[in-house]
DNA sequence: TTCCGCTGGAAACGCCTGTTTTAAACATTA
DNA sequence: TAATGTTTAAAACAGGCGTTTCCAGCGGAA
């Protein structure tokens, strides 16, 4: 199987890399000469250098979809028919997250694609990743809105990407933050140990009071 | 001043170009013909590329510390002696941050810069700011924990890091999301509309209650 | 064996990058 | 006026980039 062995190698390397400095910082000839094949094989098996970064993240988010779906679909069933607390859905997608990479790859590498994903220019990224895995993120949308029936939509729309957001920055930012964390405070810091210290932080912000109305509304009749 | 004027159309054309495409995707050519300026006047007053990014920092963060030392000396001779309660800092934080640009610069301009500054390599961007600007941090954190005496050391450490993450993320990831937004809640979000919803939950999120203790440990006795 | 499709290695293709160098014009200051 | 510091123009530099091409080797099928 050494042609399955080449794409693997030609992967493995890839994210790696792309995790460490950026897509465009990274060039096909740093990732082969490292993975120690054919610079003509990235073309090859992926056809271009796009492909080769959407390869990268299918294999972490198609099986993660998979598990997503199956787990989602058990907690349908616990609850069938009821409401699933707000809290366990996130504990659903929380663990979800954390057993796809720890299956092969790391974890802090995933967050950090993640990462990527969002900052990055790649407009080629965002659109395959929201055409390719939209849907999955609007069942667990429509999940958290029967949770939190309390919440205005635009509310609680807003609310879901500012934990995301959270939770994308701290993880993917996390070497850099854990070098200063441990010089400060000697204390070394694991993404379990992370993870636990964003649950109740999460919670809180999804839970927190709404906002006062806007202060001054220029439109309308005076 | 001629002088003056091509040295400000590069920065203004710069940091544009840099917020829209990152710092690796936007060549020198791309910013001086844009910039109707002569290719070589870059390398001519910033020396390079590099010192350019630096300086198109330099340009929003110089004012921003500056500011922001001034509000908190005023705001630590009002509370002479006692402590600064936690919202009235993050207030001040929120209001200096959007007070700076309002003057020239456009502020979604300068919350995409500060998200690239964390997500793209540019290892020496985050040591300049680290260097330039780690004091005025510094001197936050310290009388953010005087305000917070019941938060572990690195429990705050990590708290005020995710609400940065919900912040930073948010703010620079703005286009994106409003779009999508707008398209399912026929809502126009401006800046400050967003910065109305962040603060309830800014604030839940560093009051939340703390994180159980760690499930096992290893160490010690038994 | 002969043929074929798949894989690999090496080199080359244009193209774009940041930077430097030349030159001549312009403005400002002394 | 003379000198100095800016700006423009045009060109070239060396190097890296993604991509393509060509050819040698390979395994299994006819």
């Amino acid at each position: 199987m050494a042609q399955t062995d080449t794409v693997t190698r030609i992967l493995d390397t890839a994210e790696v890399l792309f995790a460490e400095r950026g897509f465009a910082e990274t060039s096909l000839r740093t990732i082969t000469s490292k993975a120690r094949v054919n610079l003509a094989a990235v073309n090859y098996h992926f056809g271009s250098k796009k492909a080769l970064i959407q390869a990268v993240f299918s294999r972490y988010l198609d099986p993660f979809t998979v598990r997503f779906h199956h787990a989602l679909d058990e907690l349908e069933a616990q609850h069938a028919g009821g409401v699933i607390p707000l809290e366990e859905l996130l504990e659903t997608m929380a663990r979800t997250v954390l057993e796809v990479p720890a299956e092969k790859h790391s974890l802090k590498v995933f967050m950090k694609l993640l990462g990527l994903a969002y900052s990055q220019a790649q407009g080629h990224l965002r659109r395959y990743i929201q055409e390719e895995y939209g849907s999955v993120f609007t069942r667990f949308t429509d999940l958290v809105r029967r949770a939190t029936p309390e919440l205005p939509d635009a509310e609680r729309f807003w609310r879901l990407h500012f934990v995301l957001g959270t939770v994308i920055f701290t993880l993917s930012g996390l070497d850099a933050l854990r070098d200063i964390a441990e010089k400060d405070y000697h204390e070394h810091v694991s993404v379990r140990d992370l993870i636990r210290r964003l649950r109740p932080v999460v919670v809180a912000a999804m839970n927190a009071p709404l906002p006062p109305p806007p202060a001054v509304q220029p439109a309308k009749a005076s």
